[in-house]
DNA sequence: GTCTATACTGAGATAGAC
DNA sequence: GTCTATCTCAGTATAGAC
């Protein structure tokens, strides 16, 4: 076992635990257990538990990264792409009914506490932000593409928190298919327009 | 100082305390703190800590209900009430952004936690959707008047998502205003256009 | 790099004096 | 009803053996 297997390991396992319990909720012996290391072999590798967050959100954030990337280079259309994102509610469903939104829960969690590492959470919303903005401007949206991407980024929200309180997956399908709707009305809108005004 | 004018004063605190740190990171001795009690006099009112819990929803639930009353009382017309729901946001947005929806953090977390009170929070969700679909119902939509709450109450919550973790009053206007609209258009019967609000 | 042993802290909870 | 003192336990963290 080398040294990056086993970081590569705890950061895995603290992820998903910080997901399903929280990040206060979690312990260091939890995340020991979860890898099968001593709870002293684990300072080894992070010297507090604000460092295996923040770990923990550098990897987060780079995985959103190339989640982002992939859907770029393989689906042509914006609006194609904005549905991919729309549709992870229900490739997640299972996990979000169980646990809510992993980005949405940790923000607000960190939020609460008042974590410093709050902000770079945040980063993984600001991402995601900033990337739905660029689709809705390829869709011809540019003045309002940053107001729709936090529209719907609030929409994801709302129906995951509810999802999971309410351990609702009829909810879930129903709302998605309403901002499929709402992608919808947003794509057929500009048939006419021309694209560039002259002048 | 009689027993009655403690215990109240320590389920205000214990209230507040978890809106602005959560439940899990509110200690006894964080409340006795803001009560001005010893610890030790704290037990002489509250068991265990799932039983100041379990009194704070209860508060919470019995507030809700009043509100709720009054306004049934109050406003004549079901779309005013809605739109007084709504409104809510605004009102408390200042809190919000420090805090996110009381209920919704609450819920979450306490869903996180696997708590045995999750329950119960939820039941401050069921009742405003209990009470919204009534609306709802009033306004002539009978059918989907359940499905028209949720749709509501999620929005809400994403709103209050988005609107603590980026801190952000702009947004939270915005998309209350887009709710205003979303409401005047399930209200309009079937004369002529609504009109669209100036932004 | 990994382990055991252990120190230190804070939190929940109890006992008993007043 | 309120207090002080104290207990127990979990969690973070360190030291040092291997």
């Amino acid at each position: 076992m080398t040294d990056k297997d086993t970081r590569e390991r705890i950061v895995e396992a603290a992820d998903q635990l910080f997901y399903q319990q929280g990040y206060e909720q979690t312990s260091f012996s939890d995340i020991a257990d979860a890898v099968q290391i001593s709870r002293g072999n684990f300072y080894y590798h992070f010297k507090t538990k604000d460092d295996i967050l923040q770990a923990v959100i550098d990897t987060r954030l780079a995985t959103l990264q190339q989640i982002l990337t992939r859907w770029d280079e393989e689906i042509p259309q914006p609006a194609e792409r904005i549905l991919q994102y729309i549709d992870v509610l229900i490739t997640n469903q299972a996990n979000i009914k169980h646990y809510g939104c992993p980005v949405g829960t940790l923000c607000s969690e960190l939020a609460k506490l008042r974590h410093a590492s709050q902000v770079e959470a945040n980063a993984l919303f600001a991402m995601t932000r900033n990337w739905l903005s660029e689709q809705f401007t390829l869709l011809g949206h540019k003045a309002k593409a940053n107001n729709l991407a936090m529209h719907l980024i609030g929409r994801g929200q709302g129906i995951a928190t509810l999802a999971n309180v309410f351990y609702d997956e009829q909810f879930l399908k129903q709302e998605v298919q309403e901002l499929r709707d709402w992608l919808q009305s947003l794509t057929v809108t500009k048939k006419t327009k021309p694209k560039k005004r002259p002048g």
